[in-house]
DNA sequence: AATCATTATGTTACCGGTAACATATTTAAA
DNA sequence: TTTAAATATGTTACCGGTAACATAATGATT
C-alpha cells in the first residue's frame, strides 16, 4: 500500500541504495540517473519512512523541549516565547521538536537518562530547572547533548544559555535607588532557580552598596506565578516599617503583587513602587505599566537550538557557558 | 554500547520475544520469568529504543500539532492555552506531542499528506486553520487521523472541536444592545477562520433582528492580533457616524482597538464601548478590564486530544464534531 | 488416560531505511 | 598508454524491535 524506497528504486531500475543516495544527498549519483528518480519520487509522491531512517542512522532528528508541569496551563508567556524562539532558528529547520512535560518531583533519578536512551531524541532543552534536581546529573554523566535555559552551573559537564540576572538587578535595584526609594523588600521566586538566587544576590549586595537598611522579613521567597505572589504579598505590606518598594524577581509576581496592593486601597507608585523582570506582554498591557527589566527569551529560545545543534553536529565541543544581556525598561510602576 | 532486547534476554535465559512481551504486557509469560525479566531491566536500567519499536509495530506513538507561523511569536496565549489542554489530557500520556510549525501559504498541496506519509506520526491536531487551505482536503482524502480545533466544517472526513461561535457572538451583540449601544461596529478577524465567519453572521443576524442600523463600513476585516487591530481601528473612528460601541472577534484584537481608542484620547466605555472574546489573561489585567466571550481553549485542547486518541484507537469511528459553550464574562469595558 | 484448552516460550521473517564494503566505469595524471 | 583517482552503482548485513506462526508444557474436562 504504502510507498518504499525498493519502489522507486525499482520503477527507476536502480538499486534502492541509489534511491537513498539521491534522497540523502550523499555519496555520488549521475546526473540524469538523479532526474529520473526525482521525477518519480515527485510524481508517486513517495515521501521516506522517517521512523526507519532513524532506526538505520542512529539520529532521530528530534530535538525534545523540557517542560515542568504546573498547577495551571503548563504554557505560560516566559515558556512560549523561550519556545518560540527554539522553533524560530532557522538551522532548526530541519529538526523536529517534540514537547516533554515533566512533574518537576515525580519519576526516578534517571528520568532524563531515560528519556535519552529511548533513542527517540538527539538533544534536550530544558527551560527553567531548578539547581536541586538530582535528575539533571545522572544525564549529565551520560554525555547526552542537553542544553539548559536561563539555569546557570559553570560545570563542564552542563551547556547553558542564560541572561545577565545579577546586573538585570542591580540596573533594578539602582533604579529604585535613584529614584529615592529606600525600604526595598524583594519577593524572590523559587530559589532553587539560579536566576532567582542570582537576582537575590544582587538585591542584597546592592543594599549593602548603598547602605540601605536590610531586613530579614523583606525577602519573600515565593513561586514564580501571579497567584502565590498575591498571597504572600499581604504579610509585606501589613509588616511594621512597610516598605515604599517592591523588586519583585518576575513579572507575574510584581502582577500578583499588584493586584493586592491595589485590593488594600494604595496606589502605585505613590504609596508604593514595584519593578518586576522579565518583561512579559502583561507588564506592558497593565495599569500603570510595569516597569521592569527584559530578558530576551526569545533570543534565548533561539540560543539554545543553536547551541544543542553545533553540540550534537559536533560543530562546537567543550561546555557552552552563554549569557545574555538585560535590559531596563522604565514604564510607570516606579 | 547501548543495551538492547537482546542483551536483557541472554542474561535472563530467554528469547528476546520473552523480554518483548513482558515489555508490552501482551501475551503470556510466567510469573516468575516475567520478574526476573523485570528485575534484570530496572538493574541494568534498560529502556526500549523507541524508534526500533515504531518501525516493527507501525504506531510512532506520537501526535503532531500543527501550529501556523506568524510574523511575532509562534505561540501566543491563543495556542499555548490549547496546546496545554492537549497535554494535560490524562490519557494522552503514553503519547509524546510534537510540534510542527507551518507557514500558512508555503508548501505545495500536499504538504500535510506528506507529514503523515512520513510514519512519524499517528495522527495530527491542527490549531486554527482556514477554510480555504487546500493542503488540509488532501490531507482529508487520504483518511489519515487528524482534528480541527476551532474549525467547523460538517463534512464526513473532518474531526473537530468547536466553541458555538454564533451563539457567543450573539450574547455580546446582546449585552451591547441591552446596554443602549445601537451603533455598533465589528472588528472582524479574519473571515477564512470559520470562528470569525459565525461571529459575523451573528453580528448581522442581531443588527437585523433588533432592527439597528447596519452598515457596510461598519465591519472591518483584520488580523487576529493586536497590531493589525491598531491599524485599522483608526478609519473607524474617524469616518461620519462615530460608531457608540466596538465588538471585537478577539481580545487581541480588542486590545489592539483600545490602544488606539485610548492614544486618540476618547475613554471606554463612556466615549466608546468594546467587547472582546476568548478571555486571554490579558483581558482581566488590562485597564478598564475586558468585557468578553469566554472560550473554553484549554477544554478545546483536551477535546481535541481525546478524539484524536478515540479515532487512532478505533473507539470511534464516524466523524466526530463537537461544539463547547461560550460564556460572556462581564467586566468594565461595556 | 485421553482430549482439548490454556499458558508459556521459541523461531523466523520482516518493518524500510542506511552503513560499509565491493565493483565497474569514467576521468585525470603521469 | 598506463596507472591512479574519482565517480557511479550494487550487494550484504544490520539497526532493535514486533507480528505471526509453531511448539512445548501445563491444567481442565470428560
Amino acid at each position: 500500500m504504502k510507498l518504499t524506497i525498493q519502489d522507486i528504486a525499482k520503477k527507476a531500475e536502480v538499486s534502492k541504495m541509489t534511491v537513498s543516495r539521491v534522497l540523502s544527498g550523499k555519496g555520488h549519483v549521475k546526473k540524469e540517473t538523479a532526474e529520473r528518480i526525482q521525477n518519480i519520487i515527485r510524481e508517486l509522491n513517495y515521501e521516506p519512512n522517517f521512523i526507519a531512517r532513524s532506526l538505520s542512522s542512529k539520529q532521530s532528528m528530534i530535538l525534545g523541549v523540557i517542560i515542568f508541569k504546573t498547577p495551571t496551563s503548563i504554557i505560560d508567556e516566559y515558556v512560549a516565547q523561550v519556545f518560540s524562539g527554539i522553533v524560530d532558528n532557522s538551522e532548526i529547520q530541519q529538526y523536529r521538536i517534540m514537547v516533554l512535560p515533566v512533574d518537576r518531583d515525580g519519576g526516578d533519578e534517571n528520568e532524563y537518562l531515560k528519556i535519552a536512551r529511548t533513542n527517540m531524541l538527539d538533544g534536550l532543552i530544558f527551560i527553567r530547572s531548578r539547581i536541586n534536581d538530582p535528575k539533571l546529573d545522572a544525564l549529565a554523566k551520560s554525555g547526552f547533548p542537553f542544553v539548559l535555559v536561563n539555569f546557570k552551573k559553570f560545570s563542564p559537564h552542563y551547556n547553558f544559555v542564560d541572561t545577565e540576572n545579577y546586573k538585570g538587578a542591580v540596573l533594578a535595584m539602582e533604579h529604585l535607588i535613584n529614584r529615592g526609594y529606600k525600604k526595598i523588600v524583594f519577593l524572590s521566586g523559587n530559589l532553587f532557580e539560579t536566576n532567582a538566587r542570582d537576582r537575590f544576590k544582587a538585591y542584597q549586595d546592592t543594599l549593602k552598596k548603598y547602605d540601605l537598611e536590610y531586613n530579614e522579613g523583606w525577602v519573600v521567597p515565593t513561586e514564580f506565578d501571579e497567584d502565590d505572589a498575591y498571597l504572600k504579598t499581604e504579610q509585606l505590606l501589613k509588616c511594621d516599617h512597610r516598605p515604599t518598594a517592591i523588586f519583585a524577581a518576575s513579572d507575574y509576581i510584581a502582577i500578583g503583587a499588584m493586584r493586592r496592593i491595589r485590593e488594600m486601597g494604595l496606589t502605585i507608585p505613590n504609596d508604593i513602587a514595584i519593578i518586576g523582570f522579565d518583561d512579559i506582554e502583561l507588564a506592558s498591557h497593565i495599569q500603570p505599566k510595569l516597569t521592569t527589566v527584559r530578558q530576551p527569551l526569545h533570543e534565548l529560545g533561539q540560543n539554545a537550538g543553536q547551541i544543542l545543534l553545533d553540540i550534537i553536529t559536533g560543530k562546537r565541543k567543550g561546555p557552552v557557558h552563554k549569557m545574555l544581556k538585560t535590559t531596563l525598561i522604565e514604564r510607570e510602576s516606579c
